[in-house]
DNA sequence: CCCTTTATGTCAGTGACTGACATTTAAAGG
DNA sequence: CCTTTAAATGTCAGTCACTGACATAAAGGG
């Protein structure tokens, strides 16, 4: 067997998050992370499939966590309570790595096109909420809703909470779920629209 | 004063819409694009800035349109009936584009990077909705919960609309917005999380 | 010690995107 | 009608992200 990939890989990944810090993402050339990996440019590239997705290294075992959280909640709790409930069980997994979050939230806030995968990892983990909503037996419409209105809680307690850890990100996502029951219930039915 | 840009833009446009629809973004080059609109590859930089970009043209006209619509809404009515009401008030321009909107999503369903792309623009169109309704006095945090709920229900009633037209997008909406109060009062506090 | 498997290296090439500078167009002013 | 002028486009050279094909090296099993 050859040599281990995991060390390449964690060279590759701690290079890029220095020299982004230093120089900023789009001073930064895939060349240069590669040298001071030691490594060669091909094998960034065999690692990542591009030069964003350093940054993203991992995202998708939160999205496996949240999947698993989801399957075993009890079978007859309501889509957003069942969505609630995962956030919770993983709220402190969240508070684990919020010194990691932040170094990383700086570099992308400075890069838009960094912008953009956030964004669609976000899309991302959502579908697959949808999805382990769909296999509890809600229909896809109705999966698909309930995940974003939940994602938007989440964002809503998460904002508050970086801003202001104090009382944990548990008590920041009841708070935001029950904005999310007075914001629905304030305006039952809309104005007919023209 | 110059020729008119409109028409290398429009020409630029259709040029690329056809190359992809034939032959898949992938497949087709900036250069090829250009030469079919019987311009420069440089030029196409000039108006797109970059080459997913012609693909979203105009997409800020609508951003605006809905802002405007949101500011004149009545000052006492709730956060999400003003979304309702202003994506009511464009439902027409919607069912307008249709023609144009499919064959779009088509490709755009066929590659990452487009799905990326509008993944940010569609955060983009929903923090241009928070900031108006943060205008009309609404605090940030919940005027961004109810942005991204609402572009939740507009995706949910799109969705229904795009794969059958018939009762229009404005009933879709109203059928959206009516499931959404249904999924917050069916979990109006959810179990403690751990 | 050979053989296999897998990670990495090497190299050439494509295509997106940019900066600098030259050229053309159409309208406005005399 | 001619000149001027500013905006739009053309030309060209160059960088860098990313890929395919093939060669090499490092374990580990027999």
């Amino acid at each position: 067997m050859p040599r281990d990939p995991h060390i390449a890989r964690t060279r590759l990944r701690d290079a890029a998050l220095q020299l982004f810090a230093e120089a900023g993402f789009d001073q930064t050339t895939v060349a240069q992370i590669a040298a001071r990996a030691g490594v060669t440019e091909r094998t960034f590239f065999r690692h990542f499939s591009d030069k964003r997705e350093v940054l993203f290294d991992g995202q998708d075992n939160l999205g496996k966590a949240l999947s698993a959280a989801i399957a075993k909640a009890p079978p007859d709790l309501p889509p957003l309570a069942v969505l609630h409930r995962a956030f919770g069980a993983l709220s402190q997994t969240f508070e684990d790595n919020r010194r990691y979050s932040e170094p990383r939230a700086r570099i992308i806030a400075q890069n838009p096109t960094l912008q953009e995968r956030e964004a669609a990892k976000h899309a991302a983990l959502t579908a697959g909420m949808a999805e382990a909503l769909h296999r509890r037996g809600l229909d896809r419409p109705r999966a698909d809703l309930a995940a974003q209105t939940a994602m938007a809680a989440l964002a809503y307690a998460f904002a508050l909470w970086l801003d202001q850890p104090a009382p944990g990100l548990g008590s920041y996502l009841d708070r935001a779920f029950a904005e999310l029951g007075k914001l629905a219930t304030a305006a039952p039915s809309a104005p007919a629209s023209q």
